[in-house]
DNA sequence: GGAAGCATACTTGTATACAAGTGTGCAAAG
DNA sequence: CTTTGCACACTTGTATACAAGTATGCTTCC
């Protein structure tokens, strides 16, 4: 029998250490990919490299400079709102598929979450990886893949600025609550319920995380 | 001073042509790709070949097998009933914007879409381009990049099956009335109707879509 | 006649060599 | 001292050569 996972291509690789990279700041909005140095530093030649960074430019994580070549991508304070702005309603059409679909597990799973997000929202990391994962569960809930197929490229854009959003305990604390609204939304299977809270959450923790960002970000 | 347009780069035309092709049901889903017949047939090599294979992959227009090797991306009626959803949810987002940012130039260009549309509501192929020229119109007041973006690309899956939806002279009626209602909220600067007409329409769409194409489409 | 094993041709993945264009820094002239 | 022109180093884009793995079809044995 052959074996049915073949290990991933150099070029998978390499996308995924530069998209870590980038996620990570470790190259920062701005910074220049020269192909000969990557090859070097993450040694593979140029064609897998320059395999990856195809990937990156269509994920809009890159952009390419008139002149040939590539930069890591820069967010603008709109775009940011934008992001946001999409998030939401690609989030309101999960949570109400999610409602529509809800089964006793994904309750119960659920539940877990929003409990662990209570015990760690002093926490900023903590709480704020526990108020993500209530979103993937909803999102898992939902079976819609496009819907998450989107949502995911959103997310991976704000990954780099999300530390900037729940700085506050206040707002974790009201993140929290918010939670626990469309958490009963879903369990009572009122879909445009859990729609509608569900997008103003998101719409709250825009607010938020662009008051906080605004002065940090020129426009870049 | 130098040319600002550089010249597309071999890659960049590949990516196009062999996108109109998949587009034009000329590269029919299922339809393996091998990098030697098409970099003869496009005539490159297999460097910018593979390179726009990279780029289509991230689209999602084409699939990877697991062995290594691409085929052409099959959409199933659960992903094309996804994409019309979210479509619904993308549109309603730019309505609501671009009510927000309407102007009177804006109001006009939508008029004379309108107008045009109502002309040409006899033959399939005319009305079928002036509806999508209307909504394309609204994107464009909206001003919402990355809404764009994410329409766009939702819009490019379905357009290998858009020839199927309005064939019917009583759906395009139907639609053009629809089209009416959604300028009238706009210019009206109703966001709310807005949105909620922009969504029902697409959704309405669907429905039409989907049985439309029910019978045709086993699964793959 | 059917099945198993093997050789072969073809596929993709990777590396490298080559060509064309771009920007930079230095030198020289005004 | 400034500015213009040029040469060089370096960049990306492309083609080709090579390696490894896969599927296919034939031969051979049961």
């Amino acid at each position: 029998m052959t074996d049915k996972l073949r290990r991933a291509s150099g070029g998978q690789v390499v996308y995924a250490e530069l998209k870590r990279q980038i996620l990570s700041l470790e190259l920062p909005p701005g910074r220049r990919l020269f192909e000969p140095e990557l090859s070097q530093q993450l040694q593979v030649s140029r064609t897998p490299l320059r395999e990856a960074l195809r990937l990156l430019l269509a994920e809009d994580l890159v952009d390419q400079l008139p002149t040939g070549g590539m930069v890591v991508r820069s967010l603008s304070a709109q775009e940011i709102d934008e992001l946001y702005t999409v998030r939401a309603a690609l989030e309101g059409l999960m949570a109400a598929e999610a409602a529509e679909r809800m089964t006793d597990e994904g309750a119960e799973a659920l539940t877990r979450l929003v409990a662990r997000n209570e015990r760690l929202v002093e926490f900023a990391e903590d709480a704020m990886n526990a108020g993500h994962d209530f979103h993937l569960e909803i999102a898992e809930i939902a079976a819609h893949g496009w819907a998450a197929r989107l949502h995911q490229q959103v997310d991976g854009q704000m990954a780099r600025y999300r530390a900037f959003t729940n700085q506050s305990q206040l707002r974790r604390t009201a993140a929290l609550e918010e939670h626990r609204g469309i958490l009963d939304a879903l369990v009572t299977r009122d879909a445009a319920r859990a729609r509608q809270l569900a997008e103003e959450h998101v719409l709250t923790a825009r607010d938020t995380a662009l008051s906080a960002i605004g002065e940090r970000l020129p426009s870049a």
